[in-house]
DNA sequence: GTTAGTTCGTCTGCCGACTAAACAAACTAG
DNA sequence: CTAGTTTGTTTAGTCGGCAGACGAACTAAC
């Protein structure tokens, strides 16, 4: 319990202790009740009722299994992952991503569908979005579950109000996509958010990911542009107007490169996805904003695996270039960890040399203040997945779906 | 009552709520009780329970002045001074600064003593810390008030758990100072802490300052050295070991000069005040670590003042370095306001139209995200005064004094 | 098979903290 | 001097966590 601005009463004492044995069992599953109580320090008798009013909730479930040691076997506990899912849904240039997760990690459905973002308008997108989410609601609907929440991520400057300010590589400036959707989509009952693809895929590690738990984690998007998503202190941090984590133009090389943002020398001009491919494959042709690029990757990866020695140097210099914004990263922010994901994942192994050796040598704490720099294991989807993993989160945070009526 | 790891129990609420009251009176004061049951929505006899409580803390206090409006004149609150105190402690390169801060805000005293940190060993300061401290410990006693806190602020790297990991500009390596200040003061009653002096400059920014309550907030400091305070959500940022805000060997000009830490262009190479002194006044003999600035600063003031152009362009230069600088913060953390301190405040006039040019230049979000540069209005001693305002945090934040035992 | 010992989870009584509503106090308006 | 207003306290009530007792269910050992 912190301080807020808000004054507390019990119902807040009833929420956060029926948070912190949520998480406990999430985290220690199975476990029974006299585990949580032990290691919550919450006395037996609020535990039983605690987990008896999440039972009711659908929240937590018995298992018949009973560990047999010595005196009396504990019941033990499990999350309920039937009744309830969260629905993430990511835009990028070429497609949409949606995913439902239920309040167990497990995934339930991952679709994707090629959406030209730059041949349409924010309009035609605004519905083919709430037409993938109604799918997706739907789907989950008609296996009886209730849906906590809808989060759609965005390449671009999202304002806390779930307004699209600027989205470059979308083609979309002010696109009020929170209440746009809230409208198609006809105010249904769960909650409707819009954030940063950068922020979302950060809540996914954060929750999913090999580091997960650690409550200083960036995570870098390896799409058309480069931005960051940060955690700090177990928190995403959105600073004043929620426009944090735009590391992709920040300068690195004042002679490098004119980016498309009009600036020199941008993180983005000389470490992005597009950048790597002209590097690596300057015959590839570019007409026009290419949006995908796996095959051009595919082709990178082969050619470093063969050992290319054009290859593997630029990806070095690459390596060296994202370890001069992971520093920049450290020294303003100190994460434990800086988590590379997109398409910069294929490419860690020849990356991530370069990289670490640039971090420790600008890092100004000793040790590179004990920033780690991992490819992410989470694959393709994060940011959708973290959309789901927002809407659990807030689960985890005290606000619970309310008892069923009966 | 946010989420946390730890169960809620009565006394959180209760301690939430004689905070939320003590803050309502801080910053509406005088007021009533009728006033704070409205503004807050705690019932009228939760109030009168809460502030009977307060009072008998003597944290606050009725005035004899009643406004007399219709119905039944009001007996007004405020917060009562006089018991408690909270010490704050700079260490800088050439002296120690420490001021007393009621609960209040008055400042009760500011003393300096000078010590030249680099001519003596970390031993010798930590003595002359203590016995400042403990002098103006016995001055408060004296006072009859109750020391709630002492907070140390130090240029450097400091860990969580107090320890000074590197302060080049002292001279310091893995010094333990909060645990070597406990054994020196004979494990005071009170609570001792020690943090970086941005931090604590930031802390004071946020309580004191011209943008006091602004929730995302940088200070900048203008020492030796250029270091970052950032708050971020109204609560310190201070990433995974603490080593967060080191912006001063952020790279931002990689053709700049070699900067005393060994990399090249550092922000505190290019726009640090001593950087400053040496591009107006070649002329100043810079025989051993300046460690006092102000008559090269009063000089350089003149010179400007005067109109004298390469002055004037110097400064421009400088404000362009450093609106690259607050360009990377606000890109990354995106604060609402980055206030500069120390001696670039004297500079500020001219400083400051180069800067503000550089980041809506540098800056991904449109209107620099909000994002304004100003200069300290709170004059000599910010990071003192900071660390005394870390003490009365605490107790805003619900860790009050214990009641009388009488 | 019985008995002792252990652990689990519930039940009971208690206490602390907030709420609602009634009420007394103290003032202004007319 | 009365009516009306506003303040702050009092009283009763509810809620939720805590401590300890208790029954339940099991293992271990004789």
């Amino acid at each position: 319990m912190q301080t807020g601005p808000q004054p507390a009463d019990f119902a807040d004492v009833r929420a956060t202790n029926l948070a912190v044995v949520l998480r406990h069992v999430r985290n220690h599953a199975p476990c029974s009740r006299a585990d949580i109580a032990a290691a919550t320090g919450l006395n037996k008798a609020t535990v039983s009722s605690l987990v008896a009013d999440l039972i009711e909730r659908r929240l937590l479930r018995e298992t018949g299994l009973a560990e047999h040691r010595i005196g009396r076997p504990a019941t033990m506990l499990v999350l309920d992952g039937q009744p309830y899912a969260a629905i993430g849904l990511a835009v990028s240039a070429d497609q949409l991503t949606a995913v439902a997760v239920d309040l167990a990690g497990e995934q339930l459905l991952s679709w994707r569908r090629s959406f030209p973002a730059l041949a349409s308008s924010p309009g035609k997108a605004v519905s083919a979005i709430a037409a993938l989410a109604s799918r997706v609601a739907g789907r989950v609907g008609s296996q009886n579950r209730q849906v906590l929440g809808l989060t759609v991520g965005v390449p671009g400057l999202v304002d806390s109000d779930g307004t699209v300010r600027l989205a470059a590589n979308l083609g979309w400036r002010d696109v009020d996509l929170r209440a746009d959707l809230v409208h198609a989509l006809r105010d249904p009952k769960y909650d409707v958010a819009v954030d940063n693809d950068a922020n979302l895929s950060a809540m996914a590690e954060h929750r999913y990911g090999a580091f997960a738990g650690s409550s200083d984690l960036v995570y870098l998007t390896g799409e058309v542009g480069i931005g960051a998503g940060v955690i700090v202190d177990g928190r995403l941090l959105r600073g004043g107007r929620g426009f944090s984590g735009e590391i992709g133009h920040v300068q690195v090389d004042p002679s490098g490169p004119v980016c498309p943002c009009g600036r020199t020398g941008c993180l983005e001009a000389m470490a992005g996805i597009p950048a790597i491919i002209r590097r690596v494959l300057p015959d590839a042709e570019a007409d026009g904003p290419i949006t995908d690029f796996a095959p051009e990757i595919d082709e990178v990866v082969r050619l470093a695996r063969r050992g290319d020695p054009a290859t593997v140097d630029s990806l070095a210099a690459v390596g060296r270039h994202l370890g001069h914004g992971v520093a920049i990263l450290t020294n303003v922010i100190n994460p434990d960890v800086v988590v590379l994901g997109g398409n910069f994942v294929p490419l860690a192994p020849w990356l991530l040399p370069a990289a670490e050796a640039e971090l420790a040598a600008r890092a100004v704490a000793p040790e590179a203040g004990g920033c780690r720099i991992v490819a992410s294991t989470l694959g393709a989807g994060t940011a959708a997945v973290g959309g789901a993993a927002r809407a659990l989160a807030t689960v985890d945070a005290g606000h619970l779906p309310p008892p069923p009526p009966a």
